[in-house]
DNA sequence: GTAAACTGCGAACAGCGTTAACTTCGCATA
DNA sequence: TATGCGAAGTTAACGCTGTTCGCAGTTTAC
């Protein structure tokens, strides 16, 4: 049952991790210290411990916040184009995505940076790993409806390397656990890692050497993509 | 002129940054301080500020250090190619640069990480930003020898945005100061996109949730970009 | 031969994550 | 209503961090 103590627990939880995320925006994450997080919220830092087991699963806790608002803001975008509009979902969630991590480039980095620290951390219910997953399948759902609703080309079975037929096939009938030809999900990888690919090297700065604004190039790859999967590709509505 | 002092002066210099690297590859990037480096050299941490100014410093110093590392290599797989060789070549440089990154992938994360200590530090004479420049232009040389030897399908001036055509001119003109279609450099930097960000997924474990190998998928991506420029894919020669 | 420059050291400061012991308060039950 | 327990906060402390300062010892240069 919801006793009063639990809910003016939960509110502290969320007050820490917005103080914490204001921090990180503000002032980088270095900043984001427990002494920094608890000053701000008027407390001291030993008293964080009544609520989160170290400072690291603070940051894990953060983290699958973000993604929760990542995949709200992606599902809100997507419930603004007409149901059979595929080619305009699927715009309009890559275009969303790039928008929110570069809206947001440190929780971006938080959420897709090198997971420096201890990466095989095997927590009993990681809440991250989940909220993660969950983003994951915002993608991975929209692709599945794309080739329901409107077939397009993929390699059969025989095309595809041996190697990787197999890692497929253990992806789909381990994790999906959905009837679905392999070459669906190589053509789904191919294409996500094109897309986050290229959100990643434009939030991390690693082309503004010879650009300063990759719209232009993320739309190109966007109409690429879009002939791959037999889409119509139409440019963004604000186009500035 | 080359005095002994010089000499022992260079010397620890090299010492601390094979330390500082040795501890980093060891024991992660959290446990690189400056503490940590003396005691490994028989030395105090204050010792350390008589060759570099801050752990900051020291650390770009060997961002550069790994930079030139990483460029060498590269050149090194190059020259084993036939001089005339255009698609063994590019399939060479793609696998070695893949190849470098997925056996240091701390390294790795400290060259193409989120630069998360203040982006825009502009030192005076940056030495990592030189070396970075110059891994860089390895690529784009091989590109520019690629198009001049074997000219591939551009999109003319007229087919480019107006957004990104402007961009791609003030690269070329301020930057590469090359007489060269702008097709050319949208070529470029589309490939670069792709290698990059692939492997910045792999390295960082972003692919982990489907694939164990991306190497396939590697290799798949080699392909299509090798159509793309008209060059002849061949598979690797060592393929496990 | 002497002065200056270079290279190291130990001590110290503020800040970090984290632990321990201790107080205070709210709530549930006899 | 009184009692007691657990939750939530405190201060003090430990060992770590980057960094600065003042002091030696050695090496180089004039």
């Amino acid at each position: 049952m919801e006793t009063r103590r639990d809910r003016v627990r939960a509110a502290t939880v969320r007050e820490i991790s917005e103080t914490a995320r204001r921090i990180l925006v503000e002032q980088g994450p270095e900043a984001a210290t427990l002494r920094a997080i608890a000053r701000e919220m008027g407390m001291t830092a030993p008293a964080l411990y009544r609520y989160f087991g170290s400072h690291g699963e603070l940051l894990r806790h953060l983290v699958g916040d973000l993604f929760t608002e990542l995949t709200g803001e992606l599902h809100t975008a997507l419930k603004q184009v007409p149901q059979d509009d595929m080619s305009g979902k699927f715009l309009t969630v890559s275009r969303q995505f790039r928008a929110w991590s570069l809206a947001h480039p440190r929780e971006y980095a938080l959420l897709f940076g090198a997971p420096v620290r201890g990466a095989a951390e095997q927590e009993q219910i990681d809440f991250a790993e989940d909220c993660a997953r969950e983003f994951g399948w915002t993608f991975m759902a929209l692709f599945l409806e794309l080739w329901r609703r409107g077939p397009f080309r993929i390699p059969s079975d025989d095309e595809i390397d041996p190697v990787l037929r197999d890692q497929l096939r253990r992806y789909r009938d381990g994790v999906l656990g959905i009837e679905l030809p392999l070459g669906v999900i190589q053509q789904f990888l191919k294409c996500w890692i094109r897309l986050q690919g290229s959100v990643s090297l434009e939030v991390f700065g690693h082309l503004a050497f010879a650009l300063d604004d990759a719209a232009p190039m993320f739309e190109l790859m966007l109409a690429e993509i879009s002939t791959d999967l037999d889409l119509t590709y139409t440019p963004p509505p604000h186009n500035t």
